[in-house]
DNA sequence: CGTTGTCCTTGACACTGTCAAGTTGTACTG
DNA sequence: CAGTACAACTTGACAGTGTCAAGGACAACG
């Protein structure tokens, strides 16, 4: 059967993709199955297998694409006016909950196999670059590589908790009454940026 | 077929729940099939069902098994000499590593449906009453409740980002060359008790 | 015209979760 | 002690799934 002249030729590849994030967004990433990404996409049960390989392959490409757009938050970051561990905060919150369909499926070796598609793991490294990078900027880049690293992984579980409690989690669920969630992850931002702010200052007492 | 003489009676909901515990442990949640924790706990491919309902039945049972068992290791923090925060983040990540297959359950609403399983949200809320717990005692039990709630989320955030990096994401790939996973977790887990414990200590001055 | 390759299709297979309908043993009632 | 109710399973069936295999349509190139 040929395809409807009135879709462009070679845009499946997007169309399949778009229809297995919007599955992701809806009913998360365990539902997800080939034959109802290819039926939204109004394709065949085959054509995701032409593009992705299998299962994994359009997951690791919907990771890929994550990464490649959190990269792009972090430099973004680099325009903004505020303190940089406050501006990162907010952009990885934004990027988890605006991309609730990549973010669910970025964090999950188990099922994307960031380890066995090349790319994958290409992206999630440069997004890594970002981040690094984001932390000289906090802490100044005279920083021992050892302690920024540490640094770095200690912003990005801050940030990574949050997010991945927030969307999937319980802490919606959890906010006392006369608050909304809204207004308590700011705080956690805000409290979060203190004391990251007050790290900053002791480290930088302590090198001069 | 009459079950094996050598293995007790009434055992079986116990051997399913180790099976489904083992399989997650060793390919992840998704990856769970019925039958095959059938056939891993030698009985017939219905048994799971007598006891579980349904696949997210099985999965609730775990995550309420994971949450009580993060309550208890919580509660065992109280008996440490170590500083509250310091120990709690231990308590975490010792549970997260040592329980890989619950935990990759816990928090994940979207697969084992915290919110229909009644037994698993009252676990859940406990872990998190011995949350807060532990943060009035290290921020002592005068604080606004507001504020409490803040706290307790971005330490969780921090615990359970860290937790979800080192066990299923990208953390291990990364650590620098010269060092290994478990000094750099000693790291992370040091410096956000550190800051913890620079917010705690001006929040004092603040307040007198 | 023949070949090659990409882009997709239909068909088949073993496997999955789950519903339905037994079967077996045990406990309790009359 | 017969009857019955119930828990603890069992086998059987069905639609839906991921994936392998084998094409078909169409463009590009010789």
């Amino acid at each position: 059967m040929v395809p409807a002249p009135s879709e462009q030729h070679g845009d499946v590849r997007r169309l399949v993709l778009d229809a297995a994030i919007a599955i992701i967004e809806l009913e998360g990433a365990e539902s997800l199955s080939m034959r109802e990404v290819a039926r939204r996409a109004g394709v065949s049960h085959q054509a995701p297998y032409h593009y992705f390989g299998d299962r994994s392959g359009i997951l690791a490409a919907i990771s890929e694409e994550g990464f490649t757009g959190l990269a792009q938050a972090f430099r973004d970051v680099h325009e903004t006016e505020m303190p940089a561990a406050k501006a990162g905060f907010i952009a990885y919150l934004n990027f988890s909950r605006q991309h609730v369909g990549h973010f669910r499926v970025m964090f999950r070796n188990d099922i994307c196999g960031v380890s066995t598609h090349k790319s994958t793991q290409t992206a999630a490294d440069s997004a890594f670059d970002e981040l690094r990078l984001m932390v000289s900027r906090i802490t100044g880049p005279e920083i021992d590589p050892n302690k920024a690293f540490t640094f770095a992984a200690m912003l990005w579980s801050l940030s990574h908790g949050l997010a991945t409690l927030v969307i999937d989690g319980p802490l919606p669920n959890k906010v006392p009454p006369g608050t909304d969630l809204e207004s308590q992850i700011q705080a956690v931002i805000d409290l979060s940026s203190h004391m990251v702010a007050l790290e900053v200052a002791e480290m930088g007492l302590l090198t001069r």
